[in-house]
RNA sequence: CCGGAUGUGGCUCAGUUUGGUAGAGCGCUUGCUUUGGGAGCAAGAUGCCGCAGGUUCAAAUCCUGUCAUCCGGACCA
């Protein structure tokens, strides 16, 4: 049949995979350009995926005992220098104010690329006994980097994300908090985004400026790049010794405490994008779905079809579901093609026919498989397959994973492997700089992360040929 | 930041070579007919030709600058 151009078309991923990307971006209307380079405006749709990770996410957080917080958005230039390798690491990207009005500022100040320093510098003043340990914040908020290379939710200027930040008695706390963080973003991803990750630490060369060890869950694309999805460090007491930020122990003596922080962002609707979508456009997991199911009436211009519709629409809005019927005068087939790219995991026709057998006809986004169920059994049904949906998804995400992971002992058969299938190559690697760097040379791959999962076998470095016990993972990164 | 491409109505694009009053299809609005996978007919509305300078009697078109987007690379918690 001729494909009119009344829904708007993307590029197919096997065409043109960076650009089938951006037109979904743009054409499921998740987000706009601003005017400046590298900004974006989240539209209502893009907004409502971002609510729907925020509230679920900040949930997690809370049971185990986070609260909220709200820092300021600039930060004096002095402040920020406080910690070198921070600085550093930052230096390039940070955007600075520096004119108040008409008049100059006798100092400038930076725009939070993280805010690290503007928690130590709160704590600095707050913080006075072992008794208000551990402070246990975290704050929703958006950050600016100056990215020379801008992408919708994969590298923007500014971005939304949130940003743990804990202080804590003890190493052993802290380093505790930053697994427990850790994990809590792969069951996150696993279990909500249906997005299956690798967890694993970061090597020296890949962890966070300032940290004393970076720790990642890395996902698997579908054009086999992979991609940070969330970050969790320890940072020891180098900040608090940097910041000095002291308290007085049990002992009665003043002491530094240790530091967390732990952070994801929009790029996991990016990552959502990646992993999940379609020729026919986004396929959103049903967990953060706007719309999980989308009501469809079919030829409901005859007697009682629409009114039919609704009740249904209201019954599954009474069973707690995200719900929408679309009633206007499209076709039938522009409705299908709309709302399939917008990526509604289930729909529901319900016609003339279907109302005479008393019967609707489910419809998966994902595959396509259209179920027939009672009319009676309707919400117990939705419920199923949007059950079903998101673990068809969850498997199909790791089958790609699994498939496209393979295992290299030479730095020639990783170059080969990652030239001929892309994915992550995984090896043994002596944790010598220079042999990460090489692998950056010679195949174009970072190196992903150490997954906390090791083999514990000896083998030799991918690189030099020393023995050693590290996997490690290697990959093409976005 | 480097290289390539692009910028004309809401969208996709023609028009730029050779300067001469702004075009098409789709969408949009109204009405009628249709309606189980991207509907049909009729009438109608919508343009600072990315922005700023320059050349010219005259600029979407030529020149300079600039901004933005896309693709690739470098860089990048």
């Amino acid at each position: 049949m001729a494909k009119d151009k009344k829904v708007e078309q993307i590029t197919d991923m096997e065409v043109d995979f960076a650009q089938w990307y951006t037109d979904i971006c743009r054409k499921a209307e998740l987000v706009e350009y601003a005017s400046v380079k590298g900004f974006t405006i989240l539209r209502p749709y893009g907004y409502a995926i971002w609510e729907n990770i925020q509230s679920i996410m900040d949930g997690m957080f809370k049971k185990t005992g986070h609260v909220n917080v709200a820092m300021p958005v600039l930060i004096p230039e002095s402040l920020l220098k406080k910690e070198g390798e921070l600085v550093n690491g930052f230096a390039p990207e940070v955007a600075w104010v520096t004119m108040g009005g008409s008049e100059q500022l006798e100092e400038r100040l930076a725009f939070r690329p993280t805010s690290e320093t503007m928690f130590c510098d709160h704590w600095h003043s707050v913080l006075h006994s072992w008794r208000e340990l551990p402070m246990l914040y975290n704050q929703w908020c958006s950050v600016i980097r100056w990215e020379k290379t801008t992408r919708p939710f994969l590298r923007s200027r500014e971005f939304w994300w949130q940003e743990g930040h804990t202080i804590h008695e003890t190493a052993e706390e802290a380093q505790a908090e930053t697994e427990q963080q850790l994990n809590c973003y792969a069951d996150f991803f696993e279990n909500i985004l249906a997005i299956p990750v690798v967890r694993g630490r970061k090597t020296e060369k890949e962890k966070f400026a300032g940290a004393e060890a970076t720790y990642t869950v890395e996902c698997m694309m579908k054009d086999r790049k992979s991609l940070q999805g969330a970050t969790s460090h320890y940072f020891g007491d180098k900040f608090s010794r940097a910041y000095d930020v002291t308290f007085t122990g049990r002992d009665n003596k003043l002491q530094y405490p240790f530091q967390t922080s732990w952070g994801s962002t929009t790029r996991m609707i990016g990552a959502i994008i990646m992993t999940h979508g379609d020729n026919n456009g986004l396929v959103l997991p049903p967990k953060i779905a706007p719309v999980q199911v989308i009501v469809l009436p079919v030829a409901q211009h005859k007697e009682g079809v629409l009114e039919n519709a609704a009740k249904l629409r209201d019954r599954l809005l009474e069973a707690g579901l995200r719900v929408k019927m679309d009633d206007s005068d499209n076709s039938m087939g522009w409705k299908c093609a709309q709302h399939e790219m917008k990526g509604v995991p289930l729909r529901v026709e319900c016609g003339p026919r279907d109302m005479e057998a008393g019967q609707c006809v489910l419809v998966r986004r994902n595959d396509g498989e259209k179920i027939t169920v009672k009319m009676e059994d309707l919400e117990s049904a939705v419920i199923e397959q949007l059950d079903i949906v998101h673990n068809m998804m969850f498997e199909a995400a790791k089958k790609n994973m699994d498939e496209n992971t393979y295992e290299a002992a030479t730095v020639e058969e990783a170059v080969a492997l990652q030239k001929a299938h892309g994915g992550f190559i995984k090896t043994k690697w002596c944790g010598d700089l220079a042999c990460e760097m090489a692998m950056k040379e010679q195949g174009g791959m970072s190196s992903r992360c150490m997954p906390l999962a090791q083999s514990g076998t000896v083998g030799k470095c991918v690189c030099c040929g020393k023995e050693t016990t590290t996997d490690i993972y290697w990959g093409v990164a976005y």
